[in-house]
RNA sequence: GGCCCCAUCGUCUAACGGUCAGGACACCACUCUUUCAAGGUGGUAAUACGGGUUCGAUUCCCGUUGGGGUCACCA
């Protein structure tokens, strides 16, 4: 069997920002085609002129060039092909595998009211296609808009989901749909079937959300003459209370994890980890790594709950292994959003290096070197608080131990290794414990318990700086 | 409600009939560190339930329950 490489595709529709979902089904598409060196097809699908926007579809094209992900064809734009969905619908029409609908919008909400309120749902009872041809000519004649509607085959539907296994449809349950409106501009379903077969699709790896609308597609493929593609159904991403994540559950869009500071290579194997594992123990993977491994079938068939907590973690894990300085431009430009000041770029990794190891964003890189830079921004946490609380008249007492301590080292014997060993004499002297005199300094300095050793945030932030924030608060 | 999909620790998951059901996040302890993290070590924690099939079921089948999706001249 000779087997041309894959065509995949990811068709977004530009009606909303590019979600977790939509950036994850993008990322398995393109793995695929990577690892198989197929095709990885752009398509934006903007029939839906009311909702589609130009602004939408650039920020999806940002999203998905963030996190890495190029396509080799396209952008296409669905409206382009507007004039092939209506000569596939007019074949249909021509072939008789579909018929001229007159009712209208109204006339068909009615309907569905009418329908008896049980179990079933609602089918389309097919009246125009009980039409005599004389009636419909007529109805031409008088120029009655029409739309026109596949005649769906009786036949059960089946297929071999490369995600899910074997689904079948009834075909008593699914209605004659219609594939062009009134207004001769094409519906979804038809408009989909006919790009892929355009494109020469040859997988279709989309969300869970489209398993319906499948019997539907193959229905229309086979009326078309194609073979259908094989399908790849990947399950939904939930929020944290297992509904369907929207905005409701706060950051969705790959935007607001962009303004986090989440890292792309992060985010793409956090994604790539949600509803699909390697097998085996591994959690950090390259994206080369990826490619190598991935494949449909370890796809899960249920959905995955997002958890930003380990998002973070494992971003932390990817800011760690990143040379810090590579982490200059994004600090950089997240501190002039801050509004923070600093001398110039490369004045800026000592501060990087003293804080990385504890961050687990950009923004809480930038955030700590904030207040490096200037100790007044500190704010108080609630551990920090309660250090105060508990030491009482103590906390005082240790900031001016430490003021007494620090002003007597000159300026230009300020470093790390003189910091401490004067830190250390005094202690010595106080008999004193280490952390009562440090961890005054370092709540005093940053609002906070958790900081580099405190020799090295002391001789980062620089004698003036220093001796003014403690004295402000002893 | 009809149809479809799904079901292993709180969460992400490994296991393709035989494992003390493994790993990761989170949490807790300990450890390392002259002070904070990080790291290291250990711990708590799961096969939804009921029937089959089988010498043996997380794994195969059926049912129940629960969750998700979908039912437009939207995409």
């Amino acid at each position: 069997m000779t087997s041309s490489p894959p065509r995949v595709r990811f068709a977004p529709s530009p009606t909303g920002y590019l979600h977790v979902g939509g950036a994850r089904t993008a990322l398995f598409n393109w793995l695929y085609a990577r690892k198989t060196r197929g095709t990885f097809v752009l398509r934006i699908e903007d029939t839906d002129q009311e909702r589609s926007t130009e602004e939408h579809t650039r920020i999806i094209l940002d999203g998905l060039s963030w996190l890495g992900l190029n396509w080799d064809e396209g952008p296409l734009f669905q409206g382009e092909s507007v004039t092939r969905h209506r000569n596939d619908a007019l074949r249909l029409l021509g072939n008789n595998q579909a018929y001229r609908c007159f009712c209208t919008k109204e006339e068909l909400e009615a309907q569905r009211k009418a329908a008896p309120k049980g179990s079933d749902t609602f089918k389309y009872d097919r009246r125009c296609d009980r039409l005599s041809d004389e009636e419909v000519s007529a109805r031409l004649a008088r120029g009655m808009p029409f739309a026109i509607r596949f005649r769906m085959p009786l036949e059960d539907i089946a297929w071999e989901d490369a995600v899910h296994g074997p689904i079948a449809f009834h075909g008593r349950d699914l209605d004659d749909l219609i594939i062009l409106r009134s207004d001769q501009t094409p519906i979804y379903n038809l408009a989909v079937v006919s790009d892929d077969i355009a494109m020469r699709i040859t997988h279709v790896i989309r969300g869970d959300d489209h398993i319906s609308n499948t019997p539907k597609q193959i229905a229309l493929y086979r009326a078309l003459g194609a073979e259908p593609p094989v399908f790849a159904h990947v399950p939904m991403i939930l929020g944290p209370d297992g509904k369907k994540l929207s905005k409701r559950h706060g950051a969705t869009a790959v935007g607001d994890y962009q303004d986090l500071g989440i890292l792309p290579a992060a985010m793409r194997n956090f994604l790539a980890l949600l509803g699909w594992a390697p097998g085996g123990d591994r959690e950090i993977l390259t994206q080369e790594e990826l490619i190598d491994l991935f494949s449909l079938d370890g796809i899960q068939g249920k959905p995955a709950v997002f958890d930003l907590t380990k998002l973070e973690w494992m971003n932390g894990q990817y800011l760690s292994l990143l040379p810090p300085g590579e982490l200059i431009e994004p600090v950089a430009r997240e501190l002039e959003r801050m509004g923070v000041g600093f001398p110039s770029r490369d004045d800026l990794l000592p501060y990087l290096e003293a804080v990385r190891a504890r961050s687990r964003t950009i923004l809480d890189v930038a955030r700590q070197v904030a207040v490096r830079l200037d100790p007044a921004r500190a704010e108080l946490d609630e551990k920090g608080h309660n250090l105060i609380g508990k030491m009482g008249e103590g906390y005082a007492k240790s900031l001016r131990i430490a003021i007494e301590t620090l002003a007597a080292i000159p300026e230009e014997q300020w470093d790390s290794e003189r910091i401490l060993v004067s830190l250390k004499e005094r202690i010595a002297a106080e008999g004193m414990k280490l952390g009562d005199l440090l961890q005054p300094i370092r709540v005093a300095l940053t609002g906070s318990t958790v900081s580099e050793p405190v020799n090295e945030l002391v001789a980062v932030i620089g004698r003036e700086t220093v001796l003014r924030k403690l004295i402000a608060d002893s």
